[in-house]
DNA sequence: ATGATGCTTCCAGCTAGTGGAAGGTCAAGG
DNA sequence: CCTTGACCTTCCACTAGCTGGAAGCATCAT
């Protein structure tokens, strides 16, 4: 090791946080995270790097954004944050989830009953694409970004 | 209208098949569909283009990714194929929902747990930060894809 | 000295489009 | 005839959240 040897190189920081280092490189870029530097250039993390860092991991696990992880992070380093903020944030996110699964639960239950009734055999017959060749030619409501 | 005037141009596609133009164009590039050109260099599409158009956004909107929807269009095109290969496809979509549905589920049980400890007042105590510091420093599956 | 890791940077690509700029075409109105 | 506006064309950049790989130092064990 180098000169200054109080931090984790970013390898150690992966294995502690649970994140790839690539992942890690990546936080920082985007300015989630800036830790400092030893003489050889390495980046070194402090215990409260590490923490901040298995806290990302932990929100983007439940689905976060990494906008909702840039504001999360920043109430948590607030000592003087409503805790009415936060819990905004969480139920918004709360309620997007419920509707990317009720989303989903449509499309099951229509690919369901497809599937269901596709005799799935040698012959050229079969009601899943004749659905979708006959389907509603109406909606466009833009494809889920998640 | 320019010479050849049998088919619709990309703006009567998009109404038609409920796909926006920027849209079609993309499939285009990806080779998903190959319309004739008018002698001016505008997209003609035929009525045949149109519903493999509506049954590409039928597809998509069902969830399917787009490699699926080629191979789906393909086996639409083929007198001759097996449905057991388009039911394969279909159930295999099944499988990826109902896991991506599990996993939505799950965190909206953890989610749903936090927002409920959270008093969402004035004050900085908050759980959904406590659980988020303190959480599992362990996991690292990759994140969904979608 | 040498080879194996591990670190650095930067560049490219993934999904499935969407937005916008610059420019050609077409039909109608003045 | 000319202009205006609504089309159409191409191309390039951007989105989210990483991931993979190449080229080049650093460090450590042999």
């Amino acid at each position: 090791m180098s000169s200054t040897t109080n931090g984790l190189n970013i390898g150690q920081a992966a294995t502690a946080s649970g994140l790839p280092a690539k992942t890690i490189r990546y936080y920082e870029d985007i300015g989630l995270i800036a830790p400092q530097r030893d003489s050889n250039g390495y980046r070194s993390f402090s215990e409260a790097e590490i923490h901040r860092l298995a806290f990302l991991n932990r929100a983007r696990g439940l689905g976060f954004s990494i906008e909702d992880c840039r504001a999360l992070v920043s109430l948590y380093d607030d000592a003087s944050r409503a805790s009415e903020d936060v819990k905004r944030l969480a139920a918004e996110h709360l309620d997007r989830i419920d509707a990317r699964i009720a989303e989903l639960q449509e499309m099951r239950a229509t690919v369901a009953g497809l599937v269901e009734s596709c005799a799935g055999d040698g012959r050229p017959d079969c009601p899943i694409l004749d659905d979708l060749a006959a389907g509603p030619l109406c909606r466009h409501a833009p494809r889920r970004r998640n």
